[in-house]
Formats: C-alpha cells, sequence, structure tokens
DNA sequence: CAGTGAGCGAGCTTCCGCTTGACTT
C-alpha cells in the first residue's frame, strides 16, 4: 500500500519531484497525453452535440496500465499536471481513465521545482477545473474538424495524401506570401558615399583616420560623380560634436523560441537539432524543462545566479530582474529555460551539448546582469560648397555590464551599424580626406524564412506552442509544402567610384547577390494548396483565427461560454463551406499556358502532375500524345518562361560516343545524370549544366565515378561482393546489404564466409 | 536510384499538443 501516489507530466520532472517529498509519496509519470480522440474515422460525434470519442493510444496502454496498478494501491491520488489547459485535460483524463473518485483526487500545481514551493502546494490542492477541461477539449475537437474535414477536399480536389490544419496552413501561407514578395521585388539601385577623414592633411593612410557616411543618397552615377568633383573642391569643417550616453539592457532568459532562434544564429542547430539536445540536457538534470513560454526564473534561481554574478565579476556587475512574458497566448506553466545549478558555467558531454548549455548558461547568467553604459558620439562634417553632411558614428562602452557574458545575434547579417573609436575632434576643426568613395548599392527584397525565424513569426501570431514548434516544420517539408534549400546566388555589376589625392576613378566590380543557405522554400504544391485554401477556407488561414478562437477557449475556460455552443457556432457555416467547396470546385492543377513552341507550334503549358510538376506540349492540330518534361528542382510553376520550358524539351540528348558507346545525357527523379553503358552518372551540382556539358566533361565525369567504384570493392566474388561503405565494409549480394559480424577481419573473407553471413541474417530474418 | 503523365477503382492518406523511448540502418 502506498500513502501518496504523485502524478506528473514527465519523468525526468518525477524523480526530482520524489527527492523532495520523502518516503510517504510515490511520484509517477503520465508521459503527456493519456488519451486522445479515436485515430481512425472523425472521433466525434457531431450530431450528438459534438461529443468526442476518446481512446487510449497503442503506445500509451503500458503506462496507463502501470498508473492504474498504481493508484489502485494507493491511499490518496494527488495530480500535479501542468497548470495549463492541456495539464487539466490531462488530469480530467488521468481521473477518467484511473476511476478515480474526483472528490477524492487532489489537483495540485507546482510554481517552481523547488522543496518549499513542493510543499506549498500540497497544502492547497483543489479539484479538477471543468471549465478549463472544456476549453481543452474545444481546442481539440476544433483542430480534428479542421484538420480532417479539409484535407479529404485536398485529397479530391488537389493531390492525395496532404494535409491541412489551423497551425501548419497559416505557417505554409507566410512562406509562400513571402516568396511572392521576392519574386515581385524589383531592386533599384543608388550610390553611397562614405569618406575617410583625418584631422591631419599629412597624416600616414589609416593613423588617426575615421570613418564617415554622407547623409545624401545619389539615384545614379551621374549624380555621385558630380558629387566628388564637388567634394574634390571642399573644405570640410566638423560641423558639431554629439555625445549621447545610453545604456543597453539584456535580454529576457530563454523561452523554446528564443532558443532554437539563438542556437540557429549562435551555432547553427537546426530546430529539430536544438530541442533534441536541450532535452538530453533536461533528461541529465542539467537544465530546466526545454518546452515552455514562460520568461520567470524562479526565486531560489534568481539568488543561485545572484550568488554566481557577485563571486565571479562583482557586487556592480549585478541587478535582479524579472521579466514579464509578452507572447500571445503564452500559459506559462513552467519556468524559463535555464541552467538547473547556476553555479555551473560548464558541464561534461557532447560537443552540441555543452555548446548548448553554454548558451543557455550565458543568457541567464546575463539576464540578471546590469545594463551596459555606453556612450555614443556623431560627428557631423560640413562642407563649405555643399550642404550634404558626414556623419561619422562612434561608440565607446564605459561599462560593459551584461555584455561581459553574452549579447543576442541579429537575424540579418551586418545589420549593425559598425561603431568605431573616433579621434578627439573640436566643432570648427578642419579635415581632411584621404578617400571619399561612392559605391552602388542594390536594395534587397524581403528575407526569406529560416527555421527559427518562421518559429519566431509563428510565437508572434500566437499560433503553435513550444511543443510543436519543431514538429511543425517537420510536418510542412514531409508534406512537401516547402523544402529548407541553398542558392548559390547570382552575380550582378557594381559601380564604384573613388576620389583619392585630387582624381576620380571609376571601376566595375560584381557581387553576388540572393545567395541562400538552408531557408525555408514553397514548392509548387505548397503554392497551389495555399492558393486553394486562401479561395476557399479564407477564415481558416487568416493569421487571426488562430487568436479569435483562443479568445473563445478562454471564455470557456472562464465559465462564460459553453464549449458545444462555441464549436456549433463554428462548424455549422464551415461544413457548409467544405460541402460547397466538394461541389463546385474542379480539380485543381494550377495550369499555366506559356504560349507556343517557336520551332514545332506546340502549345507549351505548365501544370503539377502526377508525379510533380511538368510541362506539357500539345500540337493543335496533330492528335498526337502530349509531351511531357519534369520541372528541374529550382524552377517554380509560377515563374517558369516560355524559353525555359521549351529548354526542357531538350533532354535527353545524345552527346556523342565514346570508345563505342552512346552518351546520353538527362535529367532524372534524383537530378541531371549523364548515362553510358547502362549505367548513371551524376553531375555535380552547381558544376554541371545538363544542357551545355561537353563529351569531354561527360567522358571524365564517367572515368572519377568508375575509379571511385573501383576503390569501393574490397573483394569481388562476382554475385557477392565485400564494399567500402559510409560505416566499414559490407557484403553486397543481389542487391540486398548484410553487415560483417564485428570481430571479423575483412581482407581474409572467402566466398563461403560470406556466404554463411548471407544465410544466416535471411533465416534470422523471416 | 534515374524510364514515368490512358483510365478505372479499392484502399489509403489527414489535425494539434502533451510526453518519451522503441524501432532499424
Amino acid at each position: 500500500m502506498i500513502e501518496n501516489l504523485v502524478i506528473v507530466e514527465s519523468p525526468a520532472k518525477a524523480k526530482t519531484i520524489e527527492k523532495f517529498l520523502g518516503k510517504d509519496f510515490k511520484v509517477v509519470s503520465s508521459f503527456g497525453h493519456i488519451r486522445d480522440l479515436a485515430k481512425k474515422n472523425l472521433g466525434i460525434d457531431i450530431k450528438g452535440g459534438f461529443i468526442p470519442d476518446y481512446e487510449i493510444p497503442k503506445d500509451k496502454i503500458k503506462v496507463v496500465n502501470e498508473l492504474r496498478k498504481a493508484a489502485s494501491e494507493a491511499k490518496t491520488v494527488w495530480i500535479a499536471s501542468d497548470e495549463d489547459r492541456e495539464g487539466e485535460a490531462i488530469a480530467w483524463h488521468l481521473v477518467e481513465v484511473l476511476n478515480l473518485d474526483p472528490q477524492k483526487t487532489r489537483r495540485i500545481v507546482f510554481h517552481e521545482i523547488t522543496k518549499s514551493a513542493i510543499e506549498e502546494a500540497i497544502k492547497s490542492p483543489r479539484t479538477v477545473d471543468m471549465n478549463l477541461v472544456n476549453a481543452q477539449q474545444a481546442r481539440r475537437i476544433l483542430d480534428r474538424l479542421v484538420g480532417f474535414e479539409i484535407s479529404p477536399v485536398l485529397w479530391k480536389k488537389v493531390q492525395p495524401a496532404l494535409s491541412a490544419g489551423r497551425v501548419q496552413s497559416v505557417a505554409v501561407r507566410l512562406i509562400v506570401e513571402r516568396e511572392r514578395e521576392i519574386i515581385n521585388f524589383k531592386p533599384e539601385s543608388s550610390f553611397k558615399v562614405t569618406g575617410i577623414f583625418n584631422t591631419s592633411s599629412e597624416a600616414a593612410a589609416g593613423e588617426n583616420s575615421f570613418k564617415a557616411e554622407a547623409v545624401t543618397k545619389f539615384h545614379n552615377e551621374d549624380e555621385a560623380v558630380r558629387f566628388l568633383e564637388i567634394c574634390r573642391e571642399a573644405t570640410f569643417t566638423v560641423k558639431n560634436v554629439t555625445v549621447k550616453p545610453g545604456t543597453r539592457s539584456p535580454a529576457p532568459p530563454f523561452i523554446t523560441s528564443t532558443l532554437q532562434q539563438e542556437a540557429y544564429r549562435k551555432l547553427g542547430f537546426s530546430v529539430s537539432q536544438t530541442m533534441a539536445i536541450a532535452q538530453k540536457l533536461y533528461e541529465e538534470g542539467k537544465i530546466t524543462y526545454m518546452r515552455t513560454d514562460s520568461t520567470n526564473l524562479s526565486r531560489m534561481a534568481l539568488a543561485k545566479i545572484r550568488d554566481v554574478i557577485v563571486n565571479e565579476y562583482g557586487e556592480k556587475y549585478s541587478k535582479v530582474r524579472q521579466y514579464k512574458t509578452t507572447s500571445k497566448g503564452a500559459q506559462e506553466a513552467h519556468e524559463a529555460i535555464r541552467p538547473t545549478y547556476p553555479e555551473k558555467a560548464t558541464i561534461t558531454g557532447t560537443q552540441a551539448e555543452k555548446r548548448l548549455y553554454e548558451l543557455i548558461w550565458k543568457r541567464t547568467i546575463a539576464s540578471q546582469m546590469a545594463d551596459a553604459q555606453i556612450e555614443k558620439t556623431i560627428i557631423a562634417i560640413e562642407m563649405n560648397n555643399s550642404p550634404v553632411i558626414f556623419n561619422a558614428y562612434g561608440e565607446v562602452i564605459l561599462f560593459d555590464g551584461f555584455l561581459k557574458v553574452y549579447s543576442e545575434s541579429q537575424d540579418i547579417e551586418g545589420s549593425e551599424d559598425e561603431k568605431a573609436i573616433l579621434p578627439r575632434v573640436n566643432t570648427g576643426m578642419k579635415l581632411f580626406y584621404e578617400k571619399i568613395t561612392a559605391i552602388e548599392k542594390y536594395t534587397s527584397p524581403p528575407p526569406r524564412y529560416t527555421e527559427a525565424s518562421l518559429v519566431k513569426k509563428l510565437e508572434e501570431l500566437g499560433i503553435g506552442r513550444p511543443s510543436t514548434y519543431a514538429p511543425i516544420i517537420s510536418t510542412i517539408q514531409q508534406r512537401g509544402y516547402v523544402a529548407r534549400e541553398n542558392r548559390p546566388g547570382e552575380k550582378r555589376k557594381i559601380t564604384v567610384l573613388d576620389l583619392t589625392g585630387g582624381n576620380i576613378t571609376r571601376a566595375i566590380k560584381t557581387e553576388i547577390f540572393g545567395k541562400e543557405k538552408s531557408k525555408l522554400f514553397p514548392k509548387d504544391i505548397g503554392m497551389i494548396v495555399n492558393d486553394f485554401l486562401m479561395e476557399n477556407f479564407s477564415e481558416i488561414v487568416d493569421y487571426n483565427f488562430t487568436a479569435e478562437v483562443e479568445e473563445q477557449f478562454d471564455k470557456i475556460a472562464s465559465g462564460q461560454l459553453a464549449w458545444n455552443k462555441m464549436l456549433e457556432n463554428f462548424y455549422g457555416p464551415f461544413h457548409k463551406t467544405v460541402e460547397n467547396t466538394l461541389e463546385k470546385r474542379n480539380k485543381t492543377t494550377g495550369t499555366r499556358i506559356l504560349g507556343i513552341h517557336p520551332e514545332t507550334g506546340e502549345t507549351i503549358s505548365v501544370k503539377m502532375g502526377k508525379y510533380g510538376p511538368v510541362v506539357q506540349a500539345v500540337h493543335p492540330e496533330k492528335s498526337d500524345k502530349p509531351r511531357f518534361a519534369s520541372l528541374q528542382r529550382n524552377q517554380l510553376i509560377e515563374t517558369i518562361t516560355l524559353e525555359e520550358a521549351v529548354k526542357l524539351f531538350s533532354l535527353p540528348r545524345s552527346l556523342g560516343t565514346y570508345e563505342g558507346d552512346e552518351i546520353i545525357v538527362g535529367t532524372g527523379r534524383f537530378g541531371p545524370f549523364v548515362k553510358y553503358k547502362n549505367k548513371f552518372y551524376s553531375l555535380k551540382r552547381n558544376i554541371d549544366d545538363p544542357y551545355l556539358i561537353t563529351l569531354e566533361r561527360a567522358i571524365e565525369i564517367i572515368k572519377e565515378k568508375d575509379i571511385a567504384d573501383k576503390q569501393k570493392i574490397i573483394k569481388d566474388f562476382g554475385e557477392i561482393k565485400v564494399l567500402n561503405g559510409k560505416y566499414g565494409a559490407y557484403i553486397n549480394y543481389k542487391s540486398e546489404n548484410y553487415r560483417i559480424p564485428k570481430g571479423t577481419s575483412v581482407n581474409d573473407l572467402t566466398e563461403e564466409e560470406c556466404m554463411k553471413i548471407i544465410e544466416k541474417k535471411q533465416k534470422s530474418g523471416k
């Protein structure tokens, strides 16, 4: 018999809490939700008044059985799931599934995981709050209705196996709309003028010199040249010097979304990588819970952090701060993400674990440190023959404060102005230019989303939760709506004008623009689905939809609105839209007619085909079968031109013969290739172009790969081969691979021994 | 690994949020 059974959501939390509670308490975990809507079918009896049909998922049966057993042996059951909507629902499901007496079951919440907080919680138990539970049920049912009614519409009208939902569809919309902004963006250029000035005309170049930029931009080269000619004749004097004291404050401690952003910016971790590493740190007791939207730090943590700062950096570096959570829809069931033991600045573990921990440690410590004191200086320089002013910006840190430990990164590279140390100058002082440069600058389109910046945007909109940011990102990629891709960038010419020693020189330089690394690009199917949803389900993909239903969930939680009434109001019009769309809409393929093939007279169009986007050529008079060609990886239905489409039909083509056999170049499922003697050779990405490749280059690729393949072969017994792979040697037989048992000397393997390994696996496998 | 795109029909796909392992390769 157990005196007290406490149920929490996470096993790591259970372990910690058990230590605080002593012998009379047994603490176990529910591993999150233990029941959900039926997996098959809708799982909701709509006519009966939106009655949910709950079932215990397969992977939860074991946990539930253990919980049932423990509960039946306990005198008192305490449910300590999180203090939010989902946590309350977990508590209610536990009461139902474990057959607990609602009046005798004690619902408690921990505001922080400390002995005193837990003891405090034990003193004030309550019963399960059914209003809050109903708000969760309404949320759950609404999401199921939206997802399971719209997705089948997509299967019928667009393509099988697609999906739509309150959260994922908005995420896709953000990426599609951003891409269209970029497609429609027209870069404009202007000339930015910067000068390097010096207080003396004789100083050696660089010594005591400083940079200043002209406040005015010049529209074109003529204007820029004219201005440099004026500069050539000008006398420059210091107009005034402004010195402004300023302060900078640290960023709040990490929550899930900010951790994902900073880990991406500073460490280059993907959202899912960050979460996996954080999970590990959490399980090892090194950090607090990693799925949180609260910037709150426990009182105990605040005190410990203060000690660390005072010991390490001194009293004047400490400033105790409590941050307010600003994000929309925050439910604040946990603390901020912080080191469990702030006195440990480093840990043992893998390189990635160490780096992520260090990032969390620095951010946490910095958040409790003093403001940095800065002195900003602006030197304004005037000209005797022009109204244009040059400004030099300088910054001196008088007291580093939190900057000693941590400074937050920006999303856009180079967005921070260059801040230099300026020489002492006085108003009226004469200045001499060393060099004045007018450089052509193009405006840039808005940036594409990274995984982390998408999470940031979703959080701003109040869409998704800390536990779902990473899964959302993988879902929209799995469905093929978006993809994380790189782009090599394009070259463009820019004009640079230099004025030195009275001479103006002009140079043309090239710059690379549009280079992208690991950015989210929409795919054709994402754009088609998005347009379809915008046209037919604009309410669901509206950026405010979540916020609006959240308001109603809040009303349900406070008892002002009945949950089934809310669902009825939503479902009535929604379901009508679903039926109308099913009835009226034709199948969407996103077809665009591009024009007429200049040589054959065929009509060229582009659309979403069965296996992906294709261009199609149909002759208006002849009744031949249409010709098809797949789009290339970086082409979109929306932007492909007639010229590019026509080019796609020129593959596959023959390059000629090599040692009597033909070499054919084409493009397939895995990109461009050459085919020789029935063997395929991939072209090198970003180096070879299937439309331009020469016979010589093709032969080179073939030879290279043949050599590489030969090195791969350790032993060749004909049908059986011993090959060298990424993870060491393995056996290949009839296009199946077999692992070589550990401790085998690979070089001494005989054909018979290989066959034994193969037979052994074939027997055990089936 | 690389070709595919006629048409029919059966049977399948799908949501969001809470939590960790259990599975191969």
